[in-house]
DNA sequence: AGAGATATGTAGTGTTCGCTACAGATGTGA
DNA sequence: TCACATCTGTAGCGAACACTACATATCTCT
């Protein structure tokens, strides 16, 4: 038996801009129009492809997060816990800012509110934040039990606490913010990781 | 000539109801069946006293704005810098997670990004944080001139801080974060402003 | 070459959206 | 009481929404 026609568009080139249009207009505001219109294909090879409007979304947050990923990676590298916070929150308030992007993180822009049928949207951008709010925990835990961290830290509370100041600086940034407030405030909030450092 | 039919409705009550469904579903969210259903009135009545939904959505805004600052005077009339942002961002970690009202704060739920037609819906929100900001700036500014902040600090950035991390928390209070983390957010959020006290 | 399988473009589907025309109801002023 | 002004409920407007039926095109496998 044959395996069909081939696919002419190129699915993670189509993403991309699918990304673009969620991340500027956010989950409702995206109509399936601009959506098509941005990918440069037509409603039927979307829905043979995503299933729905939803499964589009959820396969922009995949490479959205994959691509985030490497980053973060970079982030834990840092060697003390305040190098982490400061590489953290300076590189967003650079990336949140890129006129490559439209302004903000796709996380928080995605969807805060949404309204019947779409509930479970924002509590799907929860999730995502979270893999990063858990990934600064453990590495924050590992800065404790190295000494880097006083021993009466508590990383969890911080992971939570650079993870609210970097969606804070999100909703910012979409709003006008420049880059230089955002770096502002990434550089008042590390003092709050630095306060938990250990004296050296 | 005669002053017509008087409105049948209490107009601030309905008001009460509107801002809440806002609140919940953000403003593209929120649609006018659920909005005039919450309101206990119909279509007509809405649009003969509101305008339109934006029109609807900013006199929410006014009374929620309205009803904060009268918390917000509170809050900045705490005696040194660092009180000031331990009573806002723990007062937010609790009225955001006030079981009485929807989660999270208003002025970001209502609309962080939107479609064509409401662009300037999340600059109207943002607007009403800025007063918010502002406020805390010219706090922040006194508490430098009686010296309880640093003479190096800066009033505008660690404003623009305290409003990130309240945004931030916002957030996390409408996606699922119950009182406890908030309030662990909150507490090491003030370890930042307290870097910056002068000391005693 | 032919059969089966999948993708594509056109052109819609039904539903829901924000909003309003209209007629009747209820008030004020002369 | 009558003219006028404003509110109210019913009912529905055109437009935009997410989504899809269908015919056609392009592939693989035999």
């Amino acid at each position: 038996m044959g395996m069909g026609r081939p696919r002419e568009f190129d699915a993670e080139a189509a993403l991309d801009q699918a990304m673009e249009v969620f991340w500027r207009h956010g989950y409702e505001g995206a109509t399936i129009a601009q959506l098509t219109e941005a990918m440069g294909i037509n409603p039927p090879s979307l829905y043979a492809c995503f299933g729905n409007k939803e499964g589009l979304l959820k396969a922009a947050l995949d490479r959205y997060t994959k691509l985030r990923n490497v980053w973060m990676n970079e982030v834990v590298a840092a060697p003390t816990a305040r190098e982490v916070a400061e590489r953290m929150l300076m590189g967003i308030a650079d990336k949140q800012t890129d006129p490559a992007n439209p302004p903000g993180c796709l996380l928080v822009q995605g969807g805060i509110a949404c309204g019947s049928g779409s509930e479970n949207v924002p509590f799907e951008l929860a999730a995502r934040r979270a893999e990063n709010e858990a990934q600064l925990r453990d590495r924050f835990a590992r800065a404790k039990a190295e000494g880097d961290l006083k021993p009466t830290s508590d990383p969890a509370a911080l992971a939570r606490y650079v993870s609210a100041v970097a969606v804070g600086m999100g909703v910012m940034a979409s709003s006008g913010s420049d880059r230089e407030a955002l770096r502002q405030v990434a550089d008042v909030a590390v003092q709050a990781v630095e306060a938990q450092s250990a004296r050296d």
